[in-house]
DNA sequence: GTCTATAATTTGATAGAC
DNA sequence: GTCTATCAAATTATAGAC
């Protein structure tokens, strides 16, 4: 991978959490990295193949920091409302699958994929934990809404809110 | 508001609830409704205009629906993880604060400024029956982030377990 | 790898006839 | 109120030179 290329989805990443998939196009990108829209397209043919290659990076990601983090904190609670609230606290965005998922329908069948894949990768990790999967989900609910009500309603602390409730509710024991 | 408006807004709002602001066209709406995309300016001078409306009526008529149903469930709690869901079972279908709510920090403002007040009236009208400001917001979080991933997880019953997890964790009596 | 140039389409919006 | 006609701008994407 060229070091231009992870320029482009790094810059991609960004207009994505603001803005989902309509939120960019191929000349702001250049323009950001201070090339032409045509180069965009030798590194990234379609827009829908940059889109899909940020969102594995990203749960490549995320994945990685759950498996750092599950060994240190043994309680999947907890480390859920640790590791999913950490794109919030970039203020002003969004985990790029919440903003995405707000036009999921209308997204193309490789972007819905990738996308749903993402909260199935936390899932599946959690029920490894130890959670059961009806837990995880409702958990997950939780921490995606909360996410999104703290960027509309402007308050970043309504996530921490939300989150300490979380482990509250849910934790096997309390803090 | 004449017959037409109504129209272009019931088509709008289903285009919002499934894509987001930038999920449909002057000329979608147009071909839809019969007329030409011209008209559709006639009558919305602006995208940003008819949006708002959209979500104005929205918004009016989901707080209808809460004085409605507050008259015969006292339990705010119940009331909630009843009315909220409401768009789900209108499949692949989100409430329209929701899917706007993916991209919105590329918003115009004022459309932000109304997504901002749908969650606020809910918060509102919750605190007058009596929940507090913070429990109300956690509920929300919970619906709102059920409602997002029943969509993307393809699983509408993911949502009526979640809902059924609210009422069990925060309502004032046992079902 | 990056460029210029451009194609083909779509977009929101306006002017003016009827 | 709806139409035809059109504009100006933006979009994704490609061809081919360097």
């Amino acid at each position: 991978m060229s070091e231009m290329a992870n320029t482009l989805m790094d810059l991609a990443e960004r207009h994505l959490r603001a803005g989902g998939f309509a939120g960019f196009s191929y000349r702001d990108l250049a323009a950001e990295a201070g090339i032409k829209s045509a180069s965009v397209h030798y590194h990234f043919p379609t827009k829908e193949n940059l889109v899909a290659a940020v969102l594995r990076r990203y749960k490549g990601r995320v994945a990685d920091y759950i498996d750092q983090l599950a060994a240190e904190e043994a309680d999947p609670v907890r480390l859920m409302a640790k590791a999913f609230g950490s794109p919030v606290h970039s203020k002003d965005k969004l985990c790029p699958c919440i903003s995405l998922g707000g036009a999921f329908s209308d997204l193309p069948a490789e972007i819905q994929g990738e996308v749903k894949g993402y909260y199935e990768m936390w899932l599946d990790r959690m029920e490894q934990q130890g959670l059961s999967r009806g837990k995880a989900r409702t958990i997950m609910s939780m921490l995606v809404g909360a996410q999104l009500l703290a960027l509309i309603l402007d308050d970043v602390k309504a996530y921490d809110e939300v989150a300490d409730e979380v482990v509250k509710e849910f934790a096997a024991v309390a803090a």
